[in-house]
DNA sequence: TTTGATGCAAAGACTTTGCATGCTT
DNA sequence: AAGCATGCAAAGTCTTTGCATCAAA
């Protein structure tokens, strides 16, 4: 899997993990700090199985309970994403780039990043207001918008 | 699966399913035609086996495997859509509405469609340009765009 | 010390598959 | 008649759970 000269993945140290963990309520663990570091170090958009081989490289006694768990616990407070598991035969896919983005989603499963300046263009033109009237009109607040292009 | 009375789903005739699926390249069955039927009647969004229950109402006989093979069917010629099911737990859902519209996906796993004029506003905010730059960028023929709003 | 996190294995949920039979074209 | 579609049940894949143990706060 190839590099994205315009994906700009931020690496944590230790202090910035902690902090963060602990910004979000969650105690600092050895595998969080794996599974996160992983999440954000391969720019790809791995599977939860695909991360836990990932992980298991770098400690080997990490389990796939602990992945899911961590996964979701990262999902719950914003830490990580999920992203799209709606073509046939998916596992869901894991995204921790926080930087709102457009994904580009290929039948085969495959999913890219829309390169940032596209995706600021893609996300930007979507009208404030008319996300304010829908929230009125439904009741619901709004907490976040997901927006993918479909190919092949 | 309740029935809603304001629903404004378009009723196929039973001529008008058989030259859609015709269309389409696939043999009208009795299976299909309840399928879609219920699909676009129950105007919600939904899974597998919500849809078979309903399906089953009408004919108990038709058997799972069918809900999936047809919902596979639908979906890779285009007269049904596979919505989200990023949230924990979820199984997919589906919709049979083809006006492009965006989606409202709450929390807890329910999906709502947004109001038409609103989908337009936003599906028409897009700018056509960036789509076509992305293509041009990453060699893929773009072939829909998805839209997701997230609420709770 | 307290409480949340982990690991294991089993269970659960969702989807796909193989194959014999039936139905559409 | 030919070939796709169906039904059944089993298998497969992905995810969650119960519980004992461990570690962070």
């Amino acid at each position: 899997m190839k590099t994205d000269p315009h994906s700009h993945t931020h690496h944590y140290t230790a202090e910035e993990l902690r902090a963060l963990f602990s910004r979000k309520g969650l105690r600092t663990t050895r595998q969080r700090e794996i599974v996160l570091c992983e999440l954000t170090r391969c720019n790809s958009h791995p599977t939860a199985e695909e991360l836990l081989a990932a992980v298991r490289e770098i400690d080997p006694d990490i389990s796939q309970a602990t992945i899911y768990n961590t996964l979701e616990a990262f999902v719950g407070c914003g830490i990580a994403r999920r992203i799209s598991s709606t073509l046939a035969g998916g596992a869901c896919r894991y995204d921790a780039d926080m930087g709102e983005h457009v994904h580009l989603v290929l039948e085969d499963g495959r999913v890219m990043d829309v390169p940032m300046d596209l995706s600021k263009q893609i996300l930007d033109a979507v009208p404030e207001s008319v996300l304010q009237e829908l929230s009125q009109r439904v009741g619901f607040e709004l907490s976040g918008i997901k927006i993918e292009l479909l190919g092949h």
